[in-house]
Parts: C-alpha cells; structure tokens; sequence
DNA sequence: CTCATGTCAGAGAGACTGAAATAT
DNA sequence: CATATTTCAGTCCCTCTGACATGA
C-alpha cells in the first residue's frame, strides 16, 4: 500500500496549479517578466504607491522574500523606493516611466489581449464555476487554522 | 478597474496549494528533506527502481530538473543509479540502505502519523469532497488543452 | 520596552535554456 | 537519418532562516 503524503485532492489541485502557473508564465516569458513582477507592476497602475509589506500580502510570501521581488524589480528600473514621509520605518514602492512602458508592451502584446488567453474555468458551467470558487474559498479559510495549530504547538 | 493576471479562482487555488504545501514542508523540515525528495523515496518503497523520466512524471517538472532533484537525493546517498541493462539509454534509481533509514525515520516521526496531520479536507462534507474531486479532474482534464494550443501557434 | 516593518546575508531548491552524448 | 532519454553548464527567481536596524 502507497504511502501517500497528501489526499488525492490536493494532489489534484497542486497539478492544476502547477499547469496553469506554467502555461501563464510561457505566455509572458519573451517579455521578460516574471509572474509575480508582473502582478506588482499591475496593481501599481491602481494605486500610487504599495508598502513592502502589502506586495508580501498580495504575492503571498514573507516580507524577506518580498524585499528580494522588489529588488530585482529596482535592478530593472520598473519601480524606484523612497521613504514615506508621513511614516519613516516605511516604504512606498512607485511605478516609474520604464515600468510603466513595460506595461505598456504588455498590455499591448496580441497574445495577451483578454480573449485571447486559454480559460482555465472554460470547462465549467455557470454553477460549476460558483461552486468550485465557493469550495476553494472554503477550504482557504479552514487552511488559516493551520496557523493556530502550530501556535499550539 | 484592475486588470487582474487570471479569474479569481485560480487565484484562490494557487494561495491553497502555497499555504497547504508550506504547510507541509515545515512539517518535514526538521528531517532535512524536501517535499519532492520525500515524494521520490516514498514512491521507491513500492517499485524496484525509477527511471529519471518516471520521476519527471510523479513530480510534474521537466527532465532537467528531475535529474538536478536525483542528483541531490545522490548527494544525500539516498539513491543511487545504474544503467539498464536491458536499455543502456536509461538510468535505473534505486534505494539506498541510507535511504531507507531516512524513510523509517520519517515514518517513525510521531507528529507525522497518520491521522496526526492536520486534515485540509475536514471543511468539506463527504459530497463537497466528492464534488471538489470531480471538479479538479475536469479542470486538469482541460488543462491539457493547453499543450495542444500551444502547438498550434 | 514592545511591536511591526524592512533589510541583509546566506543557503538551497527548483525551473529553464541550449547544448551535447547516447542509444533506439 | 530521426527520435527519445539523459545529462550538463549556466543562469535566474524564489524561498526560507536568522539576524539586525529602524521607528512608532
């Protein structure tokens, strides 16, 4: 009998992760871009500035790991840092000129145009595609209990 | 309005795989093993060698990478390799002595028991685990797609 | 003091490319 | 010849730990 270290569920849900994450990173690769450098620089077209910590949140990794995407993204000259002035123990994280036409050319590049790109949840009906978000926001909030177990400890 | 990367919910899966195999990484981490590693000796309890494309497969990378996972379990001494005999463009992967004391000594970990583990699946009744089974095979079953359009362009 | 924020160094795994060797 | 398997070198991003500095 196979030893298996996790459900088959969530075997499932780490191959579909994975396949997408790849597919999305192939289609931006010529571009020279990362995933997760690409969804800072789009949520710096919405907001003046981010702190640190809030690209953490949204990327889902630890500060450390942050300052590191952050500054390979500085070494491209996408985004430049200054002390927030109202705040001195923070960062604001900005666009500048070259980030903004990185995204430009993005946005712009034919295969990336909304449409154009392979829908993952094409597959799914209407209700389909409501109870599988409704599952997965699920299981996300019995997973933040993960957390709390290893306090106990 | 914010141009978001990909729907919702695969943002939503992607932040359950992250927080499910930290999760699990640190459950292991004291043994000085890594997830994939794990998944490699696990899979050589049950079959008399691997070949490095078969891992390739189990771990859903590319054959470069496997071979960089095996070279480091082979630095470990967990494994070792030897060429087919039947087939001298393959390489066999077999289990070490080292290598087994490694799985027993996991396998003998107490907070690692089954039952033990914290259980991702325990939010869902029997048929939303069912449900979410079945939807996870569908999307993997479409994602498979995209190797095709991928051919296509 | 405490706490949260941010940075740094260092180590390591993993992913990818391009090239090559080998065997079918 | 073409094809498939495997390895290698090299590069890069990401991740984590542990430590530290900063400032509220």
């Amino acid at each position: 009998m196979t030893k298996s270290i996790q459900p088959a569920s969530m075997s499932k849900l780490g191959k579909a992760f994975l396949t997408w994450r790849r597919y999305l990173q192939k289609q931006i690769q010529e571009h020279q871009i990362t995933l997760k450098q690409l969804s800072v620089l789009r949520r710096l077209e919405n907001v003046p500035f981010l702190h640190p910590f809030e690209v953490a949140e949204m990327l889902f990794c630890d500060r450390p790991t942050a300052t590191v995407i952050i500054n390979n993204m500085r070494r491209y000259g996408w985004v430049e840092t200054r002390k927030d002035p109202g705040n001195r123990k923070y960062q604001q994280i900005f666009l500048t000129e070259s980030g903004m036409e990185k995204l430009d050319e993005i946005n712009q590049a034919e295969h990336l145009q909304s449409g154009k790109l392979f829908d993952p949840l094409a597959c799914f009906s209407n209700e389909e595609q409501a109870e599988f978000d409704r599952l997965l926001m699920k299981l996300n909030q019995h997973l933040l209990s993960i957390d709390k177990e290893d306090q106990d400890e």
